[in-house]
DNA sequence: ATAAAAAAGTGTTATAAAGTGCGTTAAAAG
DNA sequence: CTTTTAACGCACTTTATAACACTTTTTTAT
């Protein structure tokens, strides 16, 4: 399980780095992708291990289109998701598409919050996640 | 599994060729054909792989022509695939007819949204894309 | 009906942009 | 002080796209 605020920055091509201390979960989980894709709710990234993705998306994919609500979700989870390849040994390094970024308004930042949320990640803009917090 | 949004261009005779990363899932699945017919719900298209199309296609062939919405259905859908060749190893370069450019509404622009929802993608025209997602 | 012209489709190459890998420096932690 | 981690910079690789040349099909005119 992996917890906790992170402020961290991204380099010129938009990628960024796990901290070290999410390192053994991710060896012991034996990930080697993980998948970003929009938060239908809010303004910010979400960001799966492979194997939670598999699930999530086996689920939605299996639901029926013909209804627009879940024709809607579809397109904002499944069209948008971007799976990358992920060495939990290595620099644990992942790219965030221009799109995905101009969706939880990171264009212009080179730095955003990753939240640890148990099996998952958010990411946000830092203005956004503060103004969250403080209920504003 | 092949996911995520994509913003492509057409060349001037209207093909387009699949983002590099899709390579492993088509050469994995040993596709070889790729269809591209009418979304029956809105002005877009679905791009199937060869093996699905030959299930759904198959499935609406055998429903009963008499029904009214099944005809219809049939209609849209089989009525307006357009096979095409495939090379997996190769460009993955397709072309889309100039009828279905027509119902995509994408018979001027050279830009196209290409989704990719799981076991198929969809083609939109950008702007009735971002309309869609921004609920307009 | 035939030849010429136009259009549609196919394949190749060149180049700029995007993405990847890795070494170095700077900062933080033990 | 030593070790670990995060951030940065650079070189390399891959990818996307536009431009071009060629073939096939369709249309037009005689």
């Amino acid at each position: 399980m992996m917890f906790g605020f992170n402020n961290i920055s991204l380099d010129k091509k938009s990628r960024f780095s796990f901290p070290a201390k999410y390192r053994d979960a991710f060896v012991n989980s034996n990930e080697n992708q993980i998948v970003i894709t929009k938060d239908p709710q809010y303004p910010a990234l979400k960001v799966y291990l492979g194997s939670e993705w598999d699930q999530i998306s086996t689920k939605l994919s299996s639901l029926q289109g013909l209804d627009p609500i879940v024709r809607n979700l579809q397109w904002t989870i499944l069209g948008n998701a971007s799976v990358c390849d992920f060495e939990p040994n290595g620099r644990m390094q992942v790219l965030i598409s221009a799109d995905l970024k101009k969706y939880a308004q990171i264009e212009e930042a080179n730095r955003i919050c990753l939240i640890g949320m148990g099996n998952k990640f958010e990411i946000w803009n830092q203005e956004n996640w503060e103004q969250r917090q403080t209920g504003g």
